[in-house]
DNA sequence: TTGCATGTTCCGGA
DNA sequence: GTCCGGAACATGCA
């Protein structure tokens, strides 16, 4: 699931169901976290608060206490709090018993994790050089940061480092929305091509975080891409894939010319 | 059994 | 330095 709207929702859902609860207890599958022992972990988070989590592109940074527990989620990491679900599951990498709940942070394919930031330690000593994230861009900026690069436009919008938020659903039904195909060149597409990429990236991420993840309301493409015999929900020729950036990319051969 | 999967990172070659 | 492709990570599903 995660990609920025999913992420914007488990920001939410902490925030509903966690946040300023007094950590009591953690329990942590020694992988999962990546830059500490479960044991430090839990000492430096015991006894604290949690406090108002921020995201920044895939990533979720909650204040705890005076450190902060940084969270990514990679393909299949998701948060769970037992109030909505009150069985644990095999998947459930990181227990943290608060008062009055426990919250999970579960991962089955365990390609994300949790990463503990000291006080005082920049986060992005964690995360990487990241971009400006991608919801709180405006057009302008978007049109600016997509120019000023040479390759093609789909491996440009999954950048993390130049937008962040962005994956490979999402970008891809920027793409069909825009009518650009994955693998044209940033160098050779128009001013106004790149334009209705910045408006449609808007208005896919607004639609979506809305829709508490991808709740379409009208014709989505992401809704279509995993038949195999799908059609284009706008023209309905039938959709077709490639192979950008090790990534499955699926498009519309009428919609979006080479 | 084989191929594929929403992310990131590292490596090698052009 | 830039850009791209491929592999790796771990696990489940069609």
């Amino acid at each position: 699931m995660p990609e920025l709207p999913e992420v914007e929702g488990f920001r939410r859902y902490l925030r509903r169901h966690a946040e300023g609860r007094r950590i009591e207890r953690v329990r942590a599958e020694p992988g999962i976290v990546r830059n500490a022992s479960p044991q430090r972990l839990g000492r430096a988070l015991r006894g604290a608060r949690i406090g108002p989590p921020q995201r920044h592109g895939k990533w979720l940074a909650c204040p705890v206490g005076d450190a902060t527990l940084l969270l990514h989620f990679g393909m299949t990491g998701s948060l769970v709090w037992s109030g909505q679900e009150p069985e644990r599951h095999r998947h459930d990498r990181m227990l943290l018993s608060l008062e009055g709940g426990e919250l999970r942070y579960r991962d089955m394919r365990k390609l994300g994790g949790v990463w503990l930031a000291r006080p005082g330690q920049e986060l992005e000593e964690v995360t990487g050089p990241l971009g400006p994230d991608a919801y709180r861009l405006d057009r302008g900026e978007l049109v600016k940061i997509l120019s000023g690069k040479r390759g093609g436009i789909k491996a440009a919008l999954m950048d993390q480092r130049a937008v962040a938020g962005l994956g490979n659903l999402l970008v891809d039904e920027i793409l069909w929305r825009a009518g650009v195909h994955p693998r044209r060149a940033i160098p050779e597409l128009r001013e106004d091509d790149l334009a209705r990429i910045a408006e449609t990236t808007e208005e896919v991420l607004r639609l979506s975080i809305e829709g508490g993840g991808v709740a379409p309301d009208g014709p989505w493409l992401l809704e279509r891409r995993d038949r195999r015999d799908a059609a284009c929900p706008r023209c309905g020729s039938p959709l077709d894939r490639v192979t950008v950036g090790g990534r499955t990319s699926v498009f519309c051969p009428g919609c979006q010319a080479p």
